[in-house]
DNA sequence: TAGAAAATGTGACTCACTAACATTCCGGCG
DNA sequence: CGCCGGAATGTTAGTGAGTCACATTTTCTA
């Protein structure tokens, strides 16, 4: 028993690669979810049992809710969106994403197939209310808390989706510079 | 021949009025393209040459191109984010637009309705190019660009969708708040 | 009023996704 | 060893959005 986890958990690393490779060979949209199944030699029901979705495969993990907490802890006197933004620093530099070739890979397929956007814009809802929450709980207007969650959340996409694109930069300084961009500094 | 347009341009405005009948009576994904055009007495394909998809009924027009030229116009010392807000603001306040009933309606079912805002964020991504485009061709970096023009449209996106929500507020302050928070301005 | 062009119809198809129900696999326990 | 229960997977049959090639009607114009 060396390998990790169940027979489910082997079956999805099955799909998940099987994906991929069909992804890299004929792209997102031209691939079925049959097709899938059929490689890993499985039928289309347990695709849907294991990722709910055709998007899932790609989009996966939830991002970060503490990240929220990371918001609530700044000070309220600040500029609501520079509230946000220096919540999201001080949650990335305690706990950074390390960027491997998997997650560059899973990144540019997102940013390079357009029919997968809205899954990713879905996949941020959460920690996008999240934040809005905790800048309303700092007494900031619910509406205002929800507009500079969506603008921190829109620019920080924009720059996951951006960083493939840019070879030898590191994710943690495109998310940075994000921030950077929404507190002003030029 | 008093009415206005061809005979497609009637056409178009039946199925939307019997669109958003029936997006009223059963809710939008409740309803289906079958549906609408069986009550105009037309063809599901019929359906489909007038709109495309079944999100266009609701989506329909594209944004103001002519944003991009407002923004283009601003200082270029300025950091990008503000310079893009300051554009927006000024185009605004050059042609706003009229906040009718039936605007606040459609406004509202998309506020209403999650499966439809892929679709309306969808809709921005002209705007949004075409403001990153502006920005860039006055000296900003063009992912530092794309961020920034991310943040102002998921920011004006949320404050749109927010409006309707209060019963009293015209869309331009609404907007113009937008833009307030994202020059700091609390 | 004929004839081109625009508008619509027909039928058949692909694909994502869902649901109810049947079946097989697998580890533990007597 | 052999049985048993739950987890994992299969089967079948759908719904609904969207597309395509081709036929037909309607509308406008010369």
């Amino acid at each position: 028993m060396t390998t990790t986890g169940g027979k489910a958990a082997r079956t999805r690393a099955r799909l998940t690669d099987a994906a991929f490779e069909l992804f890299a060979e004929q792209g997102y949209d031209a691939t079925t979810v049959a097709q899938i199944a059929e490689r890993v030699g499985v039928t289309e029901m347990t695709f849907y049992r294991h990722f709910g979705s055709k998007d899932a495969v790609v989009v996966g993990d939830p991002y970060d809710p503490l990240i929220a907490a990371a918001v609530a802890a700044q000070p309220t006197d600040l500029p609501p969106l520079v509230r946000a933004a220096r919540g999201v620093r001080s949650a990335w530099e305690g706990q950074p994403l390390d960027d491997d070739e998997a997650l560059r890979a899973r990144v540019s397929l997102g940013a390079a197939t357009p029919s997968l956007r809205p899954a990713i814009r879905a996949g941020t809802a959460a920690t996008e209310a999240a934040i809005a929450e905790a800048l309303a709980a700092g007494g900031t207007d619910p509406l205002d808390a929800a507009v500079c969650a969506a603008a921190l959340l829109g620019a920080l996409t924009t720059a996951l989706l951006g960083w493939p694109a840019r070879p030898g930069t590191t994710l943690g300084a495109t998310i940075l510079r994000a921030l950077d961009l929404l507190e002003h500094r030029p």
